[in-house]
RNA sequence: CGGAAUGUAGCGCAGCUUGGUAGCGCAACUGGUUUGGGACCAGUGGGUCGGGGGUUCGAAUCCCUCCAUUCCGACCA
């Protein structure tokens, strides 16, 4: 390609909404340009990213067998009607009229068309187990989109779904994508972790997310220091150690009217913040007596609002009471609330249930108790793992302590079961004649998030460092001066038309710029591989290279030049 | 949804306090000089000043209203 004839749309100025870093580069290297809030153009230059990208994830998702289908952006209300979810999917589902006053919705996800697909097209257990996939736009309404690519309202992603006859089946195809999926960030040259993540109602090990470990994540990723064991922290379990201390104090009422949080209370009594316990209230689900569940976390910790979803006897989806429902259900405000004389059930954190000694609301207003010891002054309520890991927790893995990272959840691999083939009746008769509802699970890969992760993870001052596995052009020939030039024309245009015939994605600058312009350019957008041809190299039969990544220029043989530069390519 | 800020050329901004011919830098275009790290000179094009309403002889500027965008927060007692 010629840049004469290949617009780059560089900008030497950063837009000002653009706050992190990939975002900032993305439009500077001219790669998107925004048309409305969370909804982006890729330019010829981003699409040619975007197609590497998706062109590895499809190679290695036909490498594991699956399928590749395209299924409609927008999709009949009725069939999220029959899986319940138009009811459940709040805002995030952007749902529109067609003329006829029929309803639809822009498909933020294909559990619902897919499984429609299945239960038409499957019908046999001898079809099974399948694998089906796309790569498709999808539209979720985000509250709030941000930071670009990354967190936008339109976006791509290859999602797909596999169906079988037995959980055993579902598990080797399950380990086959986990396979692939590694597969896929390796050759991205991303630096990534799976991780386990929540599973929700279905719970067990039978999700992992797949991050790209970087400061601007928007996740919490939870690591053994001794071991692979890797959690989202809305999953890793929280282990209490130690035993509990045996009652040194008298529990007694303290008057504390000013101290409303923890870090008040704190302050005022000069008291440990580990020796100290917070009340949170939240809706009981249906199967609990009261209206009203406690959740009693230390005042140093945080509670993980998963982990109290997935308790039976908490409402999901997680409500927090209001200070109204506060005042009439436990006779006391927000603020002076604790698990000793509490009306309604109490659940407590096993941090919280070791605890001796510690400070708490007293249920009246302007009161905590202080000195309270569990047995004595109140039965030991029910002890669940009810917060977020902190740093240093012990690893639930058994072995070393955990550390918190930040990472970009660009891929997430999933055991359904059958909670869609189930809604939509997706039955096929097994080898005894009989009706059996499919077993699935869905693996989904951000298509347009990794582009922005991968910067996030490789640039510099200068712009864009590509994975070559991703970059719009492997090579760039910056020829010097070519206007004025003869020799420097024939041999930059000679270079490029070889490099061409062998195939390699190259851009040759033909523009009429001063050097500084191309190289800055060249830098911004990220090209792996540049050459520098002028008068003076030519005279010594030699061509400027350099790697994107190092500073070090080195000289290459005007002969050999094109096979130097495929063999560099070679070798990645 | 709550709070804050912003909206003036493709991008970055000034002008608004104190109403009176809409500006600067970058980018684009033309011509020239330059040419191994974002050049220089001369010139050109490009604006519903977010929309609507009001005050006024006169509004980018003052008032009302709507909209959009960005940032922070969204129940952790």
């Amino acid at each position: 390609m010629r840049t004469t004839q290949f617009p780059l749309n560089t900008l030497k100025e950063t837009p000002n909404d653009a706050v992190v870093i990939s975002h900032q580069l993305m439009l500077r290297a001219g790669l998107i340009r925004r048309l409305s809030s969370g909804l982006y153009t890729w330019t010829p230059t981003g699409l040619r990213i975007l197609r590497k990208v998706e062109n590895i994830v499809r190679e290695e998702m036909d490498k594991a067998g699956a399928l590749e289908m395209l299924m409609p952006v927008t999709q009949p209300a009725e069939l999220w009607q029959e899986s319940g979810r138009w009811e459940q999917y709040g805002a995030e589902l952007l749902r529109f009229t067609d003329r006829h006053n029929n309803e639809f919705c822009m498909g933020p996800t294909h559990e619902e068309v897919i499984t429609d697909f299945a239960r038409n097209a499957i019908r046999s257990y001898k079809q099974l187990p399948v694998n089906f996939y796309q790569i498709q736009t999808k539209f979720r309404d985000e509250i709030r989109p941000r930071f670009g690519v990354m967190r936008s309202r339109e976006f791509i992603m290859k999602d797909a779904y596999s169906f079988h006859m037995s959980q055993e089946c579902l598990q080797e195809t399950y380990d086959r994508m986990h396979q692939a999926y590694c597969n896929i960030f390796s050759r991205l040259g991303l630096d990534f972790r799976p991780v386990l993540a929540d599973t929700g109602s279905i719970g067990g090990d039978g999700s992992h997310e797949f991050h790209v470990l970087a400061q601007s994540g928007e996740d919490a990723i939870a690591f053994s220091s001794d071991s692979d064991y890797a959690a989202n922290i809305e999953k890793a379990e929280a282990i209490a150690v130690g035993e509990r201390a045996e009652a040194t104090e008298e529990m007694r009422e303290v008057d504390t009217p000013n101290a409303k949080t923890i870090d008040e209370l704190v302050e005022q009594f000069d008291l440990a913040i580990e020796k100290t316990v917070k009340t949170l209230i939240v809706e009981a689900s249906e199967d609990c007596d009261a209206d009203f569940i406690a959740l009693c976390v230390r005042g140093d910790h945080e509670l993980n609002e998963i982990k109290a979803e997935n308790l039976a006897q908490v409402a999901e989806p997680l409500r927090f009471a209001t200070d109204e429902e506060i005042k009439n259900v436990m006779g006391a405000a927000p603020g002076s609330l604790g698990p000793v004389n509490c009306p309604i059930p109490v659940i407590i954190d096993r941090s919280v249930e070791i605890l001796s000694d510690f400070s708490a609301g007293a249920n009246i207003d302007g009161k905590h108790l202080f000195g309270i010891n569990w047995e004595r002054d109140c039965a030991t309520p029910e002890v669940a793992d009810l917060r977020n890991v902190v740093e240093g927790d012990p690893s639930p893995c058994g072995s070393g302590t955990l550390s918190i990272c930040r990472g970009i959840e660009v891929g997430h691999i999933f055991q359904l079961g059958t909670k869609y083939s189930e809604a939509l009746k997706a039955n096929v008769l097994s080898e005894s004649g009989k009706g059996q509802t499919m077993i699935m699970g869905c693996y989904g890969i951000g298509i347009t998030r990794i582009v922005a992760a991968a910067i996030e993870q490789n640039h510099d001052d200068w712009g864009i460092q590509w994975p070559s596995s991703m970059a719009p052009f492997q090579v760039a020939i910056v020829p010097m001066n070519m206007h004025k030039s003869e020799r420097v024309r024939e041999q930059a245009e000679s270079i490029y038309e070889e490099l061409k015939a062998n195939g390699v994605d190259v851009i040759f600058d033909d523009r009429k710029e001063r050097p500084g312009v191309m190289f800055a350019d060249m830098e911004l957008i990220g090209m792996p591989h540049r050459i520098v041809i002028g008068e003076r190299g030519i005279d010594a039969g030699t061509v400027e290279y350099k790697n994107r990544t190092d500073n070090e220029k080195q000289e290459l043989e005007l002969n050999s030049v094109v096979a130097k530069l495929i063999e560099l390519l070679n070798n990645k």
